[in-house]
DNA sequence: AGCACGCCGACT
DNA sequence: GTCGGCGTGCTC
């Protein structure tokens, strides 16, 4: 920190040099800092640095500009360091995270801080240790027993973190005594940066140069070792794995340490012929992804159809930079995508295939890697950070040339990119939600297209309302493949009713005759089956069968969703956890009973109904470890479940020769969930996980359990209808004025006081009312659940036509908000706009 | 977002 | 009186 202080002193004329710096930190300006004479030739756009930020932080910040205008109000701090020789972000991603943070109301901040890898940020953290000029015990000054604790821990600790030295007193802070300390000249306060990415190295054996320019030396060597047989034989198994003698060009990769631990020999006589110069260790950087290499890559050959859909979607390309692939599920859509990606990866440019993240599975990738090998990066939230700054770096480097990925991989560093196939394009797990930027991957991967002058395809086999309508009015082409590969037939979609059998007693607890009968049939043929139920838990609460009391969470207005496996109520939004009570809190009452059907639940009742049969469950509770999901559906395939039960998870990307049958539990919660997309993703869902009933040759079999078996949508679904769904849709959803109609932008109004929460969105509505006109804004009202975290909300709701102008909106509701932080008593409510909610 | 500073209630 | 609570302002 001394260069710092007399950087601060070095004069500013000029030729100074300035750098406007963006930090992951959701403030929405840069700040300038000024270049150091050293740093002068490396400061460059897109190149991280270091700097103090406030007067202990460090952290790392991105150069956005490099200038010569000196600020005029206050004088710039000077950086303190150049992280990079060259940039890790380049000029078009740049224009990319501009363009996202102004689209969705983020700052550039909150985007960079979305888009960088945490093992490309530094962190810092304070420090504290003994002064390094003056000893305590000759201070003048006296001290306190506090103190006193405080000193003698930094005496038999060579330095103490803020949170170690509260720790150390026992108190909550520490923040008053180290204050007194530094007053008292006898500890000092520092900064400790950590870099948090951590290159994997191998260790690595190999003989020392000399030995392997002669054999004669060699042979000496063996002399020497006659009585030290571990030793030999630790020698005798290199020369077996390195010829030296007749390649010495070999010797120098070595061979890793762990082919002598694996193999039993001990490492302290390993040691010693490394102690005795006979052979050296060293280190290599390698890479955490398995190197494919020199293997033979696959070539995957198209279908008549498969060719043919290729083609259009190539000439659609012709005249448009979009085209929507509508596939029914098992179409074959990705050995299209294989090959177009491929093509593109050939000719110099770059691909990028986004893909939910339930999708991205250990088959999916496996095939692509047959394809691609190691040209091609997994991007992935399960993997490690390290993982994904290895993605980032590889892709800078030019090792890879093609990412398969999830949502935030629209962020990596791309140099050229000629396609982005976007799968699954309805799937709303392309919308984040929390925290910002609330993006949808979807529609910014297009705009990234757009940068690149790259290509964009859209897939689906149930596409987003919003994106048939962007076909059928020709701004997307449109390539539609009708039949199943291999002439698999569609499946047969029987439609159960629920309540009518639970009242004719036909039902067997929450199973109707129908689901459990072709299960029996399952079972008997040797097949398997996938029952979906799309809530996790056991049952969704619980409930005092006399007095009606349900237990509720008390930071949040909703009620706990009971988990059996702990027998547990827990809070889906806070985490909250309590034990199930025995007796009822309100009257005492022993009549504690579950309501609603969880997985766990179903899952229980199956084995009961079938006892024979071998059940697995699959949600987020079951699979929250790296390699559960990967096991159980390896156990799946190898016909070691029979039946499983689980949430969304099983509807995406599985596909699996045997299986038959798949149930669809509790449809009607689904239909009636209270927003105007609920419709749009019954359908997508039910679609989906029905697309995994039957392959190859064999139909297969969808039941549909329901409690309005009259309902429109289940014809729709039943007859795979997706055209007639989607004009029902539309004509919905233009009388409402809802998207594809509208734009629509939500803001959430959130603060701890009720009161001011209602005041402060009763006054955005009205001046958004006076700014847009009335009948763009609706509400606020309050939302169902009105308190997450003890945070009351309240919602308003805007819906803008296409043609009025949305940026002048986006700047009014900026202005608002301005407006109420204005008023004292309101200016600590939050208002949080989501562009394009979903 | 952190983090320092300041003002306020609950206790050794 | 001290401790720690939280509300508020600022960061080039």
């Amino acid at each position: 920190m001394s260069s710092l202080q007399l950087n601060l002193d070095a004069p500013e004329n000029d030729a100074t040099l300035f750098v406007d710096v963006a930090l992951p930190i959701p403030i929405p300006q840069l700040y300038t800092y000024r270049v150091p004479a050293e740093f002068e030739e490396l400061a460059k756009t897109g190149i991280r640095c270091i700097v103090q930020f406030g007067r202990q932080k460090v952290v790392t910040g991105v150069i956005m500009k490099v200038h010569h205008k000196a600020p005029e109000i206050y004088t710039a701090k000077p950086l303190l360091d150049i992280m990079d020789a060259e940039p890790v972000l380049t000029e078009t991603q740049i224009k990319f995270m501009q363009w996202l943070a102004k689209y969705y109301m983020a700052t550039f901040g909150e985007v960079l801080n979305a888009a960088l890898p945490s093992g490309l940020k530094l962190s810092s953290e304070s420090r504290i240790q003994l002064h390094p000029d003056n000893d305590w015990n000759d201070s003048d000054y006296p001290f306190d027993d506090k103190e006193l604790v405080l000193l003698n821990a930094l005496e038999s600790n060579d330095s103490l973190t803020y949170r170690e030295a509260a720790d150390a007193l026992e108190l909550k802070s520490a923040y008053k005594y180290i204050k007194s300390l530094v007053q008292k000249e006898v500890i000092i306060i520092y900064e400790e940066l950590k870099e948090k990415y951590k290159p994997k190295k191998v260790k690595k054996i190999r003989l020392v140069a000399e030995l392997t320019t002669n054999s004669e030396d060699l042979e000496a060597v063996f002399q020497a070792l006659e009585k030290k047989p571990k030793q030999t034989d630790i020698l005798l198994k290199y020369l077996q794995e390195v010829p030296v003698y007749q390649k010495p060009e070999l010797n120098e990769f070595g061979i890793e340490k762990s082919v002598f631990t694996d193999a039993g020999f001990s490492t302290s006589s390993l040691n010693t012929l490394i102690k005795n110069n006979i052979l050296e260790a060293f280190e290599v950087i390698v890479s955490r992804f398995d190197e494919a290499s020199s293997q033979t890559l696959k070539t995957i050959n198209l279908s008549e159809r498969q060719e043919q859909a290729k083609a259009e979607i190539l000439a659609q390309f012709e005249e448009k930079s979009t085209v929507l692939l509508h596939g029914v599920t098992g179409s074959g859509k990705t050995e299209i995508y294989i090959q177009l990606i491929k093509e593109v990866v050939d000719s110099g440019q770059q691909a990028l295939y986004l893909l939910p993240e339930i999708a991205i599975t250990a088959q999916i990738v496996n095939r692509l890697k047959a394809v691609f090998g190691d040209r091609m990066g997994v991007f992935h939230s399960k993997f490690s950070d390290n993982e994904r700054v290895e993605v980032w770096q590889g892709l800078l480097d030019g090792r890879f040339d093609f990412i398969i990925g999830v949502r935030s991989a629209i962020f990596l560093p791309f140099a050229q990119l000629g396609l982005i196939v976007v799968d699954e394009e309805h799937e709303n797990s392309y919308k984040q939600f929390d925290p910002a930027p609330r993006y949808h991957a979807r529609d910014a991967a297009l705009v990234l297209g757009h940068f690149h002058h790259a290509k964009t395809i859209l897939g689906s086999a149930t596409p987003s309302i919003e994106s048939f309508t962007n076909a059928k009015q020709d701004k997307y082409g449109l390539v539609t493949i009708a039949e199943r590969f291999h002439n698999a037939g569609l499946p047969e979609i029987k439609i159960a009713d629920i309540a009518e059998e639970k009242k004719k007693k036909k039902a067997f607890g929450d199973f109707t005759s129908v689901l459990i009968n072709e299960l029996r049939e399952v079972l008997e043929r040797k097949e398997q089956a996938i029952i979906f139920q799309n809530r996790r838990g056991y049952s969704s609460y619980v409930n005092c069968d006399d007095c009606g009391y349900i237990p509720t969470c008390h930071r949040c207005d909703v009620s706990l969703t009971y988990h059996q496996y702990k027998n547990q109520v827990i809070c889906h939004y806070c985490g909250h956890k309590e034990v199930v009570p025995v007796t009822c809190p309100a009257c005492g009452s022993t009549n504690i009973r579950t309501v609603g059907i969880g997985t766990e639940k179903i899952e229980e009742e199956l084995k009961l109904l079938l006892p024979e049969a071998k059940i697995q469950r699959m949600d987020l509770e079951t699979t929250r470890s790296k390699y559960a999901y990967q096991n159980i559906i390896h156990d799946f395939e190898k016909g070691e479940i029979d039946i499983l039960v689980g949430t969304q998870m099983v509807s995406k990307g599985l596909d699996f020769d045997k299986v038959s049958l798949v149930g669809v539990f509790d449809i009607d919660r689904m239909i009636h969930f209270p927003d105007f997309r609920s419709q749009e993703r019954t359908f997508q869902l039910v679609t989906q996980v029905s697309g995994r009933a039957g392959r190859r040759e064999k139909k297969g079999t969808v039941v549909i359990q329901t409690r309005n078996p009259d309902l429109r949508i289940l014809e729709w679904i039943w007859a795979h209808d997706y055209h007639t769904f989607y004009k029902a849709e539309m004509e919905e959803r233009n009388s409402y004025n809802y998207p594809p109609f509208t734009r629509m932008i939500h803001l959430l109004v959130r603060s701890k006081d009720k009161q001011n929460t209602h005041i402060a969105a009763g006054k955005l509505a009205n001046m958004l009312k006076e700014d847009i006109g009335g009948k763009r804004v609706l509400g606020p009202q309050e939302p169902i659940i009105s308190k997450i975290r003890d945070k009351y909300l309240m919602d308003i709701f805007l819906k803008i036509e296409k043609k009025y102008n949305i940026e002048f909106v986006k700047e009014r509701i900026e202005n608002a908000k301005l407006e109420l932080l204005k008023d004292k008593e309101l200016k600590t409510v939050e208002i949080i706009p989501d562009v394009d909610p979903s």
